[in-house]
DNA sequence: CGTCGCATTGATATCGCTCAAATCCGGTGG
DNA sequence: CCACCGGATTTGAGCGATATCAATGCGACG
């Protein structure tokens, strides 16, 4: 994790006001951000790469708390805590921008535009939140692969491109990945979705929930 | 649902600078507050009473959402939305406090102190969701209680008096109701968790995660 | 007192987890 | 160019946990 302050960057999806305002911070694959307890002193957006946050089970086993996108902020509800409350970790060579929560509160309190912005994106990212919850809350695999493809597919087939791997997905999914191969396969044989490599989507124009 | 716009109301939890700026409304329990679909109007403040947050699955059974407490705003993130993803119904007879949804954006663009307690409240929700998420993550359902017991529980026994029923429980864990009884009972019998009516806790000083 | 919904326990079926093994695919080194 | 390696993908078999259906008790409420 190196860290590579004077480096100018112009990163989708950051608001303006913070576009000179955060550290560039460079991590390869499988470097820890920050660790569960550790005091908060950031909140950081994803400029490329993928990073997830994840706590640990009883057995020592991740569980998936959130897979942060390019483009996305994570820690964000760091912002008024003490402490992380899980392990950011790159899955593959990732760049950050790093904001120091002083300064990123300092800018909150001053820029109304920002702060409406960043309203807004605690808001979005709540409601993602929710709508998995709503999936995690279906009891079997078949439904929350229709949740997902109804809550984030596009068009009227509900077309989902997958962003990584299908082990990924099951894990946000809840299941083991063959539970979801599986469940793919049987959904596939039976004509209600259809499969290209990454790409899943209704066989018919989607008959709602 | 009867509105009552002239009455004072002190309500707890809510920041000072919207004291004044809500209307009251009254309603009976199964009353709906809101429909999922229409346009996103207005925000709510649970006085007392509770109301759950709600859509429907594909044999038209509940998923909860979310059940707001008192002291609680609930379809916050409805602010920077067209139309509510849920529909709001009261469990019980409730009071609420509506706030318009452009009147809201005022108050949050001109006064400092209120935006910054409503991103606070926004990131406090957001920890809650992803703490769900994780819970709904677990595999069984043990687990999950004990989840419940480190995330949610008060002091070193982990205490937790239960809000509502346990079919409520059930449904927040993502269980059937008989398999959280058997769970509890199997966990008491096992010397893990005490149970008192509606409270449980760790029969040891909690060994950690 | 009757009814309704929660609480509780039993029986059974089913779904998903676990272990296992084979294949595929991209990358790496010779 | 090819052999090899690790991880993802895919399918099989068996088991155990949870859902489902069912029945009963119990307390609240009208």
């Amino acid at each position: 994790m190196r860290e590579v302050p004077e480096q100018q960057v112009i990163a989708t999806g950051l608001p303006a006001a913070l576009s000179v305002a955060g550290t560039v911070i460079s991590c390869d694959a499988g470097v820890t951000v920050f660790h569960a307890g550790q005091p908060a002193r950031a909140v950081y957006f994803l400029v490329s790469g993928s990073v997830r946050l994840v706590r640990y089970g009883r057995a020592g086993e991740e569980v998936s708390l959130h897979e942060a996108r390019p483009g996305e902020f994570f820690a964000e509800a760091s912002l008024d805590s003490d402490c992380y409350h899980c392990d950011a970790i790159a899955n593959e060579s990732s760049e950050l921008l790093q904001f120091l929560a002083p300064a990123m509160r300092n800018h909150l309190a001053s820029d109304v535009t920002l702060s409406r912005e960043w309203m807004a994106l605690l808001a979005r990212q709540l409601r993602t939140a929710r709508t998995r919850v709503e999936r995690l809350s279906l009891k079997n695999a078949a439904e929350r692969i229709r949740h997902l493809l109804y809550s984030e597919g596009r068009g009227d087939r509900c077309e989902v491109t997958l962003p990584g791997t299908f082990k990924e997905l099951a894990r946000e999914l809840g299941l083991s990945h063959e539970a979801l191969y599986r469940t793919l396969a049987t959904m596939v044989r039976e004509g209600i979705i259809e499969r290209e490599g990454m790409t899943l989507r209704f066989k018919e124009s989607a008959s709602r929930i």
